[in-house]
This record gives C-alpha cells, sequence and structure tokens, in this order.
DNA sequence: TTATGATTCAAACAAACGTTTGATTGCGGG
DNA sequence: CCCGCAATCAAACGTTTGTTTGAATCATAA
C-alpha cells in the first residue's frame, strides 16, 4: 500500500484544508485536491455530495474542537472568584493558538478562517455565525462581569476589535515575518503574548 | 445616451471595484463586470490588457489618494513639537476611515482590500507592499519616538495588531451590525473612535 | 463460493471562464 | 468627401471547472 493509513474521507479532508488555505476555496480544484490526497476525483462527490458540502465539513471539523476548548477554558476561569481580564482573554486566545499550532494543518486551518471572514457570502458567513455565535456571547457575558463600567455597547465594540485582531494575527496576514532563529511554534506563542498584553490595556480603556 | 457620463474605462472600473467586493476576485467573472458596467466583453481585455491588469488597476487608483492622505496627515502632527499618541493614530486610521466613506465604492474598495490579505497570493501580496509598505514605515518612526520604552520588535508587533484591527473594522467583517437607527457614515465614525481609544490603550500598554 | 452492497475508477458532461479574432462602427483631420 | 485610427461589437477559441455516469473492483455475509 503506497497511501497513507488513513481513510479516503481523511485524506480527502486533509488535503482540502491545506489547499484551501494555501490558495483559497475557489482557486483550489477537486482535481488538484483528489490528487494530493491520491484518490479518484469521483470521491468528493461520492463521500460528500459537493465541493460546498466538503468546504463546511473541513470547517466544522477544527470548529468543534476550538469551541469545546474555548468553553472548557472558559469554565475553569469563571468558576474561580477572583479571575482576571487576562484570563479570560486567554481562554478565549489561547486555544486558537493551539489549534493554529495542531500538527497536519492547524495554521493552515486558520488562514482558511480568516479567509472565510473575507469571502463575504453569506451561506458561509451563516454558518460560521451558527458554528460561533454562541461562545462569543458566552464570553461576551463574562467579560461584561469583569469590565462593568463599560457599556454592553461599547463592550461589544471592543470584543470586536479584539476578534478582528485574533484573526488577522493567527491567518498570519499582517508584515510582521518570523524570524530566521525562531520556530513557528515560538513565533505564534509570541504572538498570543503580544495579543493578550494588547487587548487587555485596549479592553480596560477608560 | 442610456449609459452614464463616465468613459468606458472608468465604468469598468467602478463596475469591477463593486463586483470584486461583493463576490471576491474570482468569483466575480469579466461578463459580470462588463455588463454591469454596460460595456462589451472585449473591453477589458481591450482597455486593460488582462483581468490581472484590471485589478491591479482598481486598487491602484484608491490606494494612491489614501497613501497621500495619510503622509500628509502624518506630516501635520510630526511637525508640531507636542504631539500624541492619539493624533498620530488618527493620523493613521481617519484616512482610512475617509476612504471607506467616499461615495461610490469607498466601502466596496475597503472590502476589497481586506480581500487582498486574505488571498494568500504572492503576486498581489508584493503589489500591496509596494505600494503600501514604506508608509507604514514612516508612521512606525514616529510611534517610536512616542513610545520610546518599547523595544523596536514590541512595537512592530503593536502596529501589526492595529493594522490588522483596522482593516477587520473597516471591511465590515465584524459581528456588530450597524443599529437601524444609524448611518453607515456613523457607524465608521463610531468605528474609528471605539479603535483609536482602544488602540492608544494597547499602544500605551506597560 | 457466490451474491450483494459499498467503493473506486476512467471517461465524459455541460457550463463558465479569460482571452482572441475579425468585422463593423464612429469620428476627427487632410 | 474620405481616409485612418481608435473603439466597439458579436462570435468563437481553448481551458478548466464541478458534477455525473456506468462499468470495474473490493469487502463482507450467507
Amino acid at each position: 500500500m503506497i497511501t497513507s493509513q488513513f481513510s479516503t474521507k481523511q485524506r480527502i479532508l486533509g488535503a482540502a484544508e491545506t489547499l484551501f488555505a494555501q490558495h483559497g476555496f475557489e482557486k483550489a480544484s477537486l482535481r488538484q485536491v483528489t490528487a494530493a490526497a491520491h484518490v479518484n476525483l469521483a470521491a468528493v462527490n461520492y463521500h460528500f455530495g459537493s465541493k460546498e458540502n466538503l468546504i463546511e465539513e473541513v470547517f466544522r471539523r477544527r470548529l468543534d474542537r476550538l469551541n469545546t476548548h474555548r468553553q472548557d477554558a472558559l469554565r475553569k476561569v469563571e468558576h474561580q472568584p477572583d479571575s482576571t481580564l487576562d484570563q479570560v482573554l486567554e481562554a478565549f486566545i489561547k486555544p486558537a493558538i493551539d489549534l493554529s499550532l495542531d500538527q497536519n494543518g492547524g495554521g493552515a486551518f486558520m488562514r482558511m478562517l480568516a479567509r472565510a471572514y473575507a469571502e463575504h457570502d453569506q451561506p458561509l458567513r451563516k454558518f460560521l455565525s451558527d458554528n460561533y455565535g454562541h461562545v462569543l456571547r458566552e464570553f461576551a457575558v463574562v467579560f461584561h462581569r469583569l469590565l462593568p463600567h463599560l457599556s454592553k455597547e461599547e463592550l461589544y465594540w471592543r470584543l470586536d476589535i479584539v476578534a478582528g485582531a485574533l484573526t488577522y494575527a493567527m491567518a498570519d496576514f499582517g508584515l510582521i515575518k518570523r524570524r530566521p532563529g525562531t520556530t513557528e511554534r515560538n513565533h505564534r506563542k509570541q504572538a498570543a503574548e503580544h495579543l493578550i498584553r494588547f487587548a487587555s490595556a485596549g479592553l480596560s480603556a477608560p
């Protein structure tokens, strides 16, 4: 056997994740994906029905884990009486970093997530909102408890800014390039630390 | 004459900007663009040579103005001895807001710019870096003067975060929807104010 | 072993894409 | 008037796209 140990479905999902992140949803063709997965072209429509469904499956696989990790981290923090702003921020940011550091295309997935925000089409945004929105609202409640002087509107504005900066940083959009001496792992760890420090001060602004 | 007063070239540029922002570079076809511009399909290749060239022209038209506005605003601020962090931030952020508020597709262009960051392909990123990078470096020098306690590396990390949050906010990615009572103009003005307050505190973090 | 249902495969499908062609139109200067 | 060039037009070009087809192959249970 020359192909990998994983099933056809798994291999398609893995290859799709990498290629979608590298070239975008439209530019990455099913022929590229199936070639990279060492799988017949028709296998995508057999196992997933359509390219659109494949895209959603790729998202679901990772987002489910990200959501539960964030919720677990949040519950650990909110049930202790003296939780700090930085701890809640870390509960929000750390799982995203960990996911981006996951071997087998974690970073690729993060770029794909950012790309999904940029692709402004409504079906995909609705899908993301359904799988994403309730977690953000849970965090908003806890942030509101820690920053009671902020109006609900002010708080939402600032959380939106944090989410934007996080997305941007994790997707490696920025001008900051990894220093040759540091690993990708350390680069993203630094990004998380800087982001938490920055966001903590920003959220606490008068 | 049923078509607009503008020339074929202008009408193509306008329609392209809107449709690229709405559907992305790949999804928006030249047939859609030329139909919206009330122009023959072949006109794009006649006037611009290729779709790739058209994309670059759409960028150049707006970016040139954004750059000079930012540089003008920066020079006004840096040549007064008691300039503040908020003033420099405003010199960076305000021109972007103004551009996004420009009638005839300013908001559309901003979404297109964010999309260009997401499209991770190198030719476009090089083009943006060439037309964008030197302005960012000018701002970095002034910020460094106002925040001397920050190492150059720390400063670059934080500026990268600011740029990311600005891009995200201007492209209207976030979960914050415009309130029914407020105009788009006021919505973006509010976004700018919140962003400046947040970024000012974030940059000043210990 | 044989029969059955799931999977894989090469091949072809129609549709849409960016681009090119060659004829036609419109218009300003000689 | 008419020449010459720039602009516009309908039509077609060759690719590439996602999807479908029907036969071949595999695995499993009777």
